[in-house]
DNA sequence: ACAGATTTCCTAGCAGTGCTAGAATCAGCG
DNA sequence: CGCTGATTCTAGCACTGCTAGGAAATCTGT
């Protein structure tokens, strides 16, 4: 790293002093209260230098949702490989996902409830969309059986969203929260592998 | 119907007509343009008549989810009651669960994603909530073997919520919805019933 | 080291938001 | 008709995301 010159470096790092501002206000206090004029402040700088960097407020959500995927990615894979079976892995990133979900609430929010622009699914998504959906995959295959791993994966994953999203909003009690998540791994690593 | 004084019935009149205006403007043109001025003209009184009858915005866009919620539970209950096998009763719920939040997106928005709220989940939810939770409960109950009927339809709502969403938002592409609630059911209607 | 060109940055402001105080208007009644 | 009280509107506040234009700092060539 570290090519360019030294304003390119600078911007950058610059670039991402917002990123992790923003993210830690988030974090701390919710996206409501990530406004630019109060991000500007964090970063001691004004707020056009916010859209030197960024088209707007939501390609900087955008950014850490990004952040989040690779981190949500690298959770799930740390789970699946440190399992033994194919159920225990199954079930083992089952609750990475949900536990990241439920602990980085504001993460979790610019990654699936704010940001709209964000394009995946099939083949043309982002690198780190494709890695978080691969880990699933990983996990999720071994007991498709006859069903279309790819799809099933797609499933497994929207359950899980739910789950989470529920839980988080509180129209789910988190208290069944291992019940919940024990039946469903039940009903998707039935009978095969 | 029809209780009180004119001037009430009235008045209760003109709180159902701001809940239509604002449900058929959000289902037009989306949320974002549900603006209280914009409400206002809509309805043809000034601004502050909206705060004569709900506290702010959001409690209009939770009258607008309370009569989605209505609406949902009786589109899976006319799905439930009208199939004939317990396993065809589940994909016909959700099937029509799924349809609701496709074809309704802004009602939708209203009802999860918008309105935190509503609390309910557990026993003392408001009616609307319950009654729709009974749908799918009733639906799931016949299928539910030796596990918890009641976690396990929340179970099950979450993971039609987690598909609506992520279809919803593009993440899921919309042309493999069929297959994924295929494999879904073929997950929760497995064995037992 | 200094003048000029260039890039970087901030001040100030726009149009819009949800919401509200206080003035104006209207209805009902003696 | 005149008064009283409820109803409604005008005007405004504090805030939002975002941006034009001038000020300030930096780089360049002599």
């Amino acid at each position: 790293m570290a090519t360019g010159t030294r304003r390119e470096r600078e911007r950058a790092q610059r670039e991402e002093l917002i990123v992790r501002a923003a993210r830690e206000l988030a974090e701390a206090e919710g996206w409501e209260a990530v406004t630019t004029r109060r991000l500007a402040a964090e970063i001691e700088y004004s707020q056009p230098v916010l859209y030197s960097h960024f088209k707007g407020k939501d390609a900087i959500m955008t950014a850490v949702a990004a952040e989040g995927f690779g981190e949500l990615a690298k959770e799930v894979r740390a789970a699946r490989t440190a399992a033994t079976g194919a159920s225990e892995a199954l079930a083992a990133v089952a609750a990475a996902y949900t536990d990241f979900a439920r602990k980085r609430p504001a993460l979790y929010d610019a990654m699936f409830t704010h940001t709209v622009e964000v394009q995946f699914a099939s083949e043309d998504g982002p690198a780190y969309l494709r890695e978080g959906f691969g880990e699933l995959l990983a996990a999720v295959e071994p007991l498709a059986g006859d069903d279309d791993p790819g799809v099933l994966t797609e499933t497994f994953w929207a359950s899980l969203h739910g789950l989470a999203m529920l839980e988080r909003s509180g129209r789910l009690p988190a208290a069944w929260h291992d019940e919940r998540l024990g039946l469903l791994i039940g009903r998707f690593a039935v009978g095969k592998g």
